[in-house]
RNA sequence: CGGAGCAUAGCGCAGCCCGGUAGCGCAUCUGCUUUGGGAGCAGAGGGUCGCAGGUUCGAAUCCUGCUGCUCCGACCA
């Protein structure tokens, strides 16, 4: 892409309403624009960064077993009075009326309708389990949206369900997930801490908040900080295996960790001290078991090897895609602005042309940038004519990860500079060995 | 939902107390000079002063109502 085609509306100055550093940062590099309270537009150089969100999200989910649909983000308000839950949900469900009164709603969730799609189609234990997941917008009238996109009133969020014939079935399809979503969080240059949580409104009795550390985060949590280092189970994890996976997760809980509304200071202290971590920290996913909580009202039950009836054991298990993007900031960034993990940044190279005009400097960035295109790497072409300066600055609001500077003084030895975001470091390179590099 | 505050150009703000035909910085456009860490000079464009009423010869400014937004607290993926 050349900046110069693209749209990339960048602030210098930072709107006041913005308080944290992820709302900042995300309104200067022109990433989203507040619609209103708590409800965004995703401009361009946001909307790649989501994207690539849920692309790992996607695979991730698809590896484990998951299998994707999509729900309509309206509802009826009649499914919800089945489960019992739209007088119960309160202000926080934005209700509607269509044209014929007929009362709807915008989802803010959706067990009752995937148990409702689920109840219709499936009634033999041989169609399990199964496990549905949807990527969908969401809307809840939250009192006070803030902090941008972090805690918006509609959010994209990414669920699933999972469907079991007993509750030893529904533990193997929450230890898929629970998998899931270390290799998830991991791939996105995270450090997700897998925590015992509160189950909430949802209700349940087995469910775990994934938790990221942040010193911006809103919740104070304690754990051992051996969590730090832990090796993320593999691409190759076999998700079939019960007895391994169950070992996997075994070895990912046995160590403390809570957030404060479970925390419990005698196994806290009962950590060697140098190892105990209090920290602050941000929730980026939360997976839950429920048993037969929405499948006992919605009558959604299969025909067991036995022949009798069974009630449905599920969970559901929840990321959302838009606060991550706000997270994945507070978790990275300087005073220069975002530093992108690479799996996740909006484009992998930046190629600044630092005399745009110049005709040895022009010729050199065209053929990088053409060569780099090529290769099918996602490259963001500075051919503005803003000063050298500026183009350093916005690249680097931007957190490119690898930046080509290109410029008649490095060029004269045949040379451009590759600077790595992430620490600020410059090697003077070759353009072939740069392509060499970026391409390995 | 309790408490506090704000609303004037794309962004940040001044002007309001004390009414008199709307201003600054950044951004944008034109020209010239610059050109490796957010350049300089000269010029230009851009505003129903959140909305609706009222007071007044005259309202951004005073009064009333409404709307939107922000912050603190309780709640929350």
């Amino acid at each position: 892409m050349r900046l110069s085609r693209y749209f990339l509306p960048i602030l210098r100055e930072v709107p006041k309403e913005a308080e944290i550093v992820s709302h900042r940062l995300m309104l200067r590099a022109g990433m989203v624009r507040q619609e209103s309270a708590g409800i965004y537009a995703w401009l361009p150089l946001g909307l790649r960064v989501l994207n690539k969100v849920c692309a790992i999200v996607r695979e991730e989910q698809n590896r484990a077993g998951a299998i994707e649909l999509l729900m309509p983000t309206i509802q009826s308000a009649d499914l919800w009075r089945e489960s019992g839950r739209y007088d119960d949900y309160g202000k926080e469900m934005l209700r509607i009326r269509d044209r014929h009164e007929r009362e709807m709603l915008f989802g803010p969730t959706n067990e009752e309708m995937i148990t409702e799609i689920v109840r219709g189609y499936v009634k033999s234990y041989k169609s399990l389990p199964l496990n549905l997941y949807h990527i969908q917008w969401k809307f809840r009238d939250e009192v006070r949206p803030r902090f941008g996109v972090y805690r918006s009133r509609e959010f994209l969020m990414k669920d699933a369900y999972s469907f079991d014939l007993d509750a030893e079935g529904a533990r193997h399809s929450y230890n898929k997930m629970f998998v899931a979503y270390l290799r998830t969080f991991s791939r996105m240059g995270l450090k997700a801490i897998p925590m015992v949580a509160d189950t909430g409104p949802i209700g349940g009795n087995l469910s775990h908040e994934f938790i990221i550390l942040a010193s911006t985060g809103e919740s104070e949590v304690f754990c051992h900080a051996d969590y730090l280092d832990k090796a993320v189970p593999g691409a190759g994890t076999d998700f079939e295996d019960r007895a391994g996976l169950q070992g996997l997760v075994d070895q990912w809980t046995e160590l403390y960790a809570a957030t404060s509304e479970k925390h419990d200071s005698d196994a806290f202290g009962a950590i060697p001290e140098p190892r105990r971590l209090a920290a602050r920290g941000i929730e980026v996913g939360h997976i839950f078991y429920f048993g037969t909580k929405y499948s006992a009202p919605f009558g959604a039950k299969v025909q067991g090897p036995d022949g009798a009836e069974h009630m449905i054991h599920m969970g559901s298990y929840g990321i959302g895609p838009s606060r991550l993007v706000a997270a994945l900031i507070e978790a990275s960034h300087d005073e220069a602005g975002i530093v992108w993990p690479e799996a996740v940044a909006p484009f992998r190279v930046g190629i600044l042309n630092l005399k745009t005009g110049d005709s040895a400097t022009d010729a050199a960035c065209e053929d990088l940038y053409a060569r780099l295109v090529a290769a099918g790497i996602d490259v963001l072409y500075d051919d503005t004519d803003e000063r050298a300066g500026a183009k350093f600055a916005s690249a680097d609001l931007i957190g490119l990860p690898w930046q080509i500077l290109v410029g008649p003084k490095s060029l004269a030895a045949g040379k451009v500079e590759l600077k790595r975001r992430v620490d600020g470091t410059r090697e003077l390179v070759s353009p072939d060995d740069v392509l060499e590099r970026l391409t390995a």
